[in-house]
DNA sequence: CTGAAAGCGCTTACAG
DNA sequence: CTGAAAGCGCTTACAG
């Protein structure tokens, strides 16, 4: 039976080779003999020994933690990034330390510090915005950070986003490729850069196309505030006739709004989501939508922090990857397009 | 400006101080005189310190890390515990070290290995079960073991549950006092406890009230096997006039399969859920459901492995959480009841 | 209250 | 390949 803490000396010494030399069995690329190798092992695995990763950590300078800064968990995209996150990272021999921040800037400020106590490798933050003052202390702390969907003013930080002018401009044109006459926007939070790309990807191709939006207000990435602008689009005497919502989030309480009116979304309304949750292909909404995938922005994001932690130089670095929009029943389809 | 790391020993040359004296400033309880204390505080703000807690961790044998299994962020139940369990911990002064486990008993398996290579002081295990042979290792470990939401057979484990059994009893007494007839149970993962012991409940209410179930099922916690169960349900020459889904996750599923056959939820047929997850009350589903409390089950979790770590003498202890029934529109309301 | 010193469990030059 | 030794950045008895 292993006792409560084994450590490498009490290994060597049943092992009757030195400190040093189970310090080396264990650290891949140490050069030891089979020999020492298999005593090392045996001992160890007698003992139940298994490395301390703090005291690793301490003289290695290497954690092998990252910090994933994370908020607005009530939005299915972020669970599921989360744990994508988190099984690609266990996968490369990393961990993730959580750190709750409050979606406002300012918020991640504090948490800078106290993620920074912890001495983690590399930083990911998701959703949130960080000032570039905050920037500059991770990486004169030599801390690289990437940001994970949401883009960033000023050099200093990496970031993975999907193409989201691109998207916005994808969802205007299939809105209005399908016949809509007056298309409305509840965007995205304006504060936030992912907000603003997809606004200005709309906006750019409905004034390509020679059209003017019914409306443009921001839903702040909040079901009651989305929900408050959709009721404030339905009550006037003209209505929408489509309504491009920021994220899938705020396009399900839009949703609801719609049919609590008495309107059948797709057919009297039609609305189009940002995203692709899982939630949007569920019976109950069946959301037309522009997918972000995911799994690759997770990929890019683990390449791009671990790039920058294993070898030094790598820069930054800022990707984009294209999304494709789903089609679904929430909105018309226009003719010729293929579901 | 601050540098790159700082240590204690440059704090002390510049506050003309020992090391153990910023050492003790920065122990919350050790004694410095007010003049070290001021002269300290100068000097690590000056020079941008922050004790490096890892290598506190070392001495001190507490990392101030927790280690988080979890797994099945699709149930919005899990990630909506998640952020209030960090929360909750950040306020206290701990973090939490994510482990993504597969949903199989074996698959944790392999992760307590790593969890306590990272010298975590205690473990929060949600939505896992454990077998006791690894409950037995982390407390020779003299690690602190919760399960959040699991209970465990045989001793060794803390856990923090609602009243399942009641919860279950509720629900069909519920239903019964509707006046339904035939009334089908898709049952949670009979390989948890959360599953069994809301089926026992439901069951033994429906013995007491003289009624056999039209059907029981285990739906396996999964969207896809609960909406197989659904279909096989629907499809017979007698259907059922209501069912018990074991969590709401599952429930959404069910009603997404009732609506696809052209049946209205709530008044063809009841559906009942289990958790009340933020989804259970969107206006697309409605839900009624039996709450867990998360917030006052994330309390008793965090006060449960705290206080073992904090107090070594604090005894493993059995949560028990009471839910209450939330009445939405997705079942029939038995006269008298109040929504 | 305060400093010198030992020690937490490792990794990593440094000699051999 | 291997051992002795220094050192990572702290905390904590131990004297004073």
């Amino acid at each position: 039976m292993a006792k409560e803490k084994v450590t490498s000396a009490e290994v060597a010494a049943l092992a009757g080779v030195s400190q040093s030399a189970v310090s080396r069995v264990f650290t891949p690329g140490a050069s030891a003999s089979a020999k020492t190798v298999e005593k090392v092992r045996k001992a160890a695995e007698q003992l139940g020994y298994r490395p301390n990763v703090l005291a690793r950590a301490m003289v290695s300078g290497r954690s092998r933690i990252i910090g994933l800064v994370v908020a607005y968990l009530e939005n299915q995209f972020y669970p599921v990034a989360l744990e994508m996150l988190s099984n690609a990272l266990q996968k490369r021999g990393y961990h993730i330390l959580i750190f709750t921040a409050p979606n406002s800037t300012d918020g991640v400020d504090g948490l800078l510090e106290e993620l920074m106590d912890y001495q983690v490798d590399g930083i990911i933050a998701a959703s949130v915005s960080m000032s570039s003052d905050l920037a500059a202390r991770a990486q004169r702390a030599g801390i690289p950070v990437v940001l994970f969907n949401r883009g960033q003013d000023g050099p200093g930080l990496s970031h993975v986003t999907s193409a989201n002018v691109e998207g916005g401009r994808k969802v205007a044109e299939f809105l209005i490729a399908g016949g809509h006459e007056r298309i409305a926007h509840i965007a995205g939070w304006q504060g936030s850069s992912t907000g603003r790309d997809r606004q200005a990807g709309f906006l750019a191709a409905m004034r390509a196309a020679g059209k003017r939006p019914f409306a443009t207000v921001d839903g702040m990435y909040s079901r009651e505030v989305a929900a408050a602008c959709a009721r404030q689009l339905l009550q006037g005497g003209t209505r929408p006739d489509a309504i491009f919502v920021g994220n899938d989030h705020m396009a399900f309480a839009v949703m609801d709004v719609i049919r609590d009116q008495g309107l059948v979304p797709g057919q009297d309304i039609s609305v189009v989501g940002y995203d692709d949750v899982p939630l949007a292909s569920w019976g109950a909404y069946r959301l037309t939508t522009l997918r972000q995938p995911v799994n690759r922005m997770v990929e890019a994001a683990v390449d791009l922090v671990l790039r920058q932690i294993e070898e030094r130089d790598a820069a930054q670095d800022h990707i984009e990857i294209e999304g494709e929009l789903i089609l679904r029943s929430s909105a018309r389809i226009p003719e010729g397009w293929t579901k």
